[in-house]
DNA sequence: GATATTTCCGTTACCGTGCACGGAATTTTT
DNA sequence: AAAAATTCCGTGCACGGTAACGGAAATATC
């Protein structure tokens, strides 16, 4: 039998005791909050060093009164989008993190429109957050907003994209795009080669900069230059507020290339040309798309799209607030500040057990 | 702005004072200790429903000077095998509920040998514990423990197999083995068909009644059956300790069935046949195994494994730790007792993250 | 009705930390 | 050297719940 046993801790009237100091001081030494002389202060760290002192949790979290808030910006989400799934990794992670005096305050902004992230954000200092989570879609602006945090010494995580910030950030969860272009592309042809491939594309004047897409089309461009050489790929731009229309433009391709068997999506809307193919079934098709939406999901169980590719922005956000939580009431960094999650595969074999 | 705010708690002061009584009267009502009149119990208890108290978990624990100890039971792990990983998730859950004044005690024993289970039980039984989790192999003595568990009042979670218990399991967590068995056949074939397949398999002379590899391979056979009826499935039998004989049977196999080009195991051992098919590579072969073993990543990464599905029984194992904390501390039961957990599909390209 | 039992309940001392308050010790000023 | 200003530190209550202890009230015994 092997016991993984509870150690005896140290608290602060021992170090009180062994220092001949009361716990006011011991207090005050362990919360930098000054008022005590260098002599006392080496005497409580040495004992700190030595003893190895951990604090009490629960007396800490009894005795402390405020609360603390996280402030999560996230783009607007539309009812059972990618954003959405997001939410709900807020809102459990709320639940989780109540126990230790977090509350979330949640503040999502126009993912197309620049001025409306600089708004969020002066909105999200003026309420004095504890800590911050983000998803940056706007390069310069969250430069400009992450900078402002770090003079304030407001720790933040990033969700979905990293953005390197001359102060650093606590931490970032996401998945590494280009490879997921990579893995997409391996398991969209299954070892064997085709003739063409059809990525669908969503057009839109963006204003927005970091757009994850395009990595991926990086990625999986270079796996098929690497791997399958001969291969055309096809692009298609449909109009993801239109379905009549995109139902014609994917009628007059098939009627120009009626050869293709394979088509991708990069963005998380597969289920946009679900509707054509189901009424217009095209045997041998191989679909593959990006995340687990409930619209993505029903169609993979159907069968009409092939696999999954899911990032679950849900765990992303999760992890990013449990991360800060733990930062604030722990002190404790996260070992690795970046964190490449895991690239699901749902098929309609296994995403039923999720 | 969307805030998830704390909501105020009553607490037992609170009580004592809405009931006139003390709060050392009010404790006793809410842990049943008994010396109380039915007209204060009832006092008690009706501001109770009506104001819905909590009780404070900090200020429980800290004033509960006693620790819990949950019980493991699990297989004897050989190092980088199956249950090794197990381990480590036992290893994580215990540093996450070491707050929650819980400590883990972890007891194994031999697989195949069901008096050593007995054995183990009886220690374990001795140990008093709080809590168990069982990884059971043998049904018969498992329903007796069981048993003896249900009479002593103490929960237990079930992992990797379940067992329908007449008292009836707080929880269980594992993978649907059937399923698993269907996935890996569509996983293996991709859409085409296959003349011939292969399944290794290990022979040993087992004691051990729950197999889940059975209901994989029938799982996998049905799906064959109703995807691939041309199909012949083929099985080759190795010896797990004697690598020599293992690719001498492979080498003998290959020589009498030249074109099987789709291998399946469905144990964790798949590593097994790897030095062989490394040695006389066999180009287009696809080769599909179980579980997230060092040995199994290796030959995932260099090409020689096509796929693994992953049941990661750490995962299990921390979440059945994690409900019988839950359980233990805050009394709340899981939502659904059973809980069949994510196959994970593993490739080269998505297994780095993890 | 006095005494012995039993039932019931209030008091109190913790658990370990946070923090305000007031005062002692030390340094600066005059 | 005395007074004023700082610096430093100890005391004590609060946080919400646990549980032992002892005594008051209610009931039983003779």
């Amino acid at each position: 039998m092997t016991k993984f046993a509870i150690v005896e801790k140290i608290t602060i009237n021992d170090i009180a005791r062994l220092t001949g100091l009361s716990k006011g001081t011991v207090d005050r030494v362990l919360h930098n909050r000054g008022e005590v002389s260098k002599k006392s202060y080496e005497k409580v760290m040495s004992v700190i060093r030595e003893k190895g002192y951990e604090p009490n949790l629960y007396a800490s979290l009894l005795a402390r009164t405020s609360h603390r808030t996280i402030a999560i910006l996230l783009p607007k989400p539309l009812p059972g989008s990618y954003w959405d799934l997001a939410i709900s990794g807020v809102e459990k992670a709320t639940e989780d993190e109540r126990q230790f005096g977090i509350e979330t305050a949640l503040f999502t902004y126009d993912e197309f429109r620049a001025d409306s992230f600089r708004d969020v954000c002066t909105r999200v200092l003026e309420s004095k957050p504890s800590g911050v989570v983000i998803a940056p879609m706007f390069q310069y602006e969250t430069q400009v907003f992450v900078q402002e945090l770090g003079a304030r010494q407001i720790p933040y995580v990033f969700v979905d994209t990293k953005l390197d910030s001359p102060d650093g950030h606590l931490a970032f969860f996401g998945i590494p795009s280009y490879k997921s272009g990579y893995l997409c592309a391996d398991m969209l042809l299954q070892g064997d080669k085709a003739k063409e491939v059809l990525i669908v594309r969503i057009m839109r004047d963006k204003e927005r900069q970091s757009d994850p897409t395009v990595l991926r089309r990086a990625g999986f461009q270079d796996y098929m230059r690497e791997n399958n050489p001969g291969c055309t790929i096809r692009s298609l731009f449909i109009n993801p507020t239109d379905a009549e229309a995109t139902d014609e433009a994917l009628s007059a391709f098939f009627e120009e290339f009626p050869k293709v068997r394979h088509i991708v999506m990069f963005n998380s809307r597969i289920h946009l040309i679900v509707p054509y193919l189901e009424r217009y079934p095209i045997p041998g098709m191989r679909i593959i798309g990006f995340d687990n939406l409930e619209a993505n999901i029903r169609a993979l169980k159907n069968g009409t799209v092939s696999m999954l590719i899911a990032q679950h922005p849900e765990k992303q956000v999760q992890e990013a607030i449990r991360t800060l939580s733990e930062f604030l009431v722990f002190q404790r960094k996260p070992e690795t500040p970046d964190n490449h999650m895991h690239m699901d595969l749902l098929t309609r074999y296994n995403v039923e057990d999720y």
